[in-house]
DNA sequence: CTGAAATTGTTTACTAGGATAATGTTTTGA
DNA sequence: TCAAAACATTATCCTAGTAAACAATTTCAG
């Protein structure tokens, strides 16, 4: 039993048997890498990754309510009600009671809100860029289609 | 700008532009799926994700320093040293301080983490085979290659 | 119809996971 | 031998998750 003295075992000597195979590991590899790439382009501004997100998709679709926004995004409700007073905080979110059912939350970006996104559409655009920086262009249709098979997304490419 | 009493947006009728077409968006959803079959298939066992991998890449590896196991894996050196903890605690794994770098910490899995592996090895190779089930075996292989590429993961497949 | 029960949408209170920054030790290198 | 680097740990904090509560709406038995 000894394995003391031996090599020091570096991450291109270790045996990643079980994990290299591992799907389960490659997205959380293709998670980490997503997140420290939206660092280093939007950082400096001030959001996280899920926010501006939820920003983007409030600004799509004004009125949409507060739960089918965490739905959508995988976010939990209880979350959701968090960042959306945080965006009340900051002025960049409105929220509404509709008349039609007063238990929900309807939301919409302010002006100030639909600025921020403008002001940052360009610099979103480049990090998506930078993220596809390693693929060609058929291999990231490739993988974004098989993304969409992995999670059980059901609207195929339509042909 | 009468956006109230339209449709009610649903997940299917909401506008996704700059998310569906998103790689970051994409992995996060791959993210979460892998995180809720992982519970549906071994939560039971009281491990997470993160655990599990390291007990395996621990197991591959006797004796490899602590640091290059977060490294490996991706996760914090103070989270390890948490980790590491909570599995001494459980008798799971043992630290060793080598004679030739007193600084560092050696990890290898005890008798019963061995034995926690073996017991569960069958259940995380279930797992996997869940986690591929929407796909075929070649859309598996080109899927785990493509997100190697993404990631940036140095070693090509080996023609 | 009417009112109680169940359901839906959100919020609050609590807890835990994981990140950052600073510290302690040992080793390396000038 | 002293300064800098490397490895791990500690202390602190913040993001996000779970469970319970609350309010409005819908359902359904009578």
């Amino acid at each position: 039993m000894d394995l003391a003295v031996n090599e020091p075992l570096t991450e291109e000597t270790a045996d990643l048997r079980d994990l290299a195979d591992s799907i389960g590991f490659m997205a959380r590899l293709a998670q980490v890498h997503t997140y420290e790439t939206f660092f280093e382009d939007l950082g400096a501004y001030g959001l996280r990754p899920g926010e501006f997100s939820t920003l983007l998709l409030i600004g799509r679709n004004p009125g949409i309510r507060q739960g089918m926004v965490a739905q959508i995004l995988r976010i939990k409700p209880a979350h959701m009600t968090k960042l959306v007073r945080s965006f009340e905080d900051r002025q960049l979110v409105e929220r509404t009671i509709p008349d039609h059912d007063r238990r929900s939350v309807q939301l919409s970006l302010t002006t100030s809100g639909l600025d921020f996104i403008e002001e940052h559409r360009s610099a979103f655009a480049q990090h998506e860029i930078n993220l596809r920086s390693t693929l060609t262009a058929p291999e990231l249709r490739t993988l974004m289609q098989l993304l969409r098979k992995y999670v059980g997304f059901d609207w195929e490419e339509e042909s």
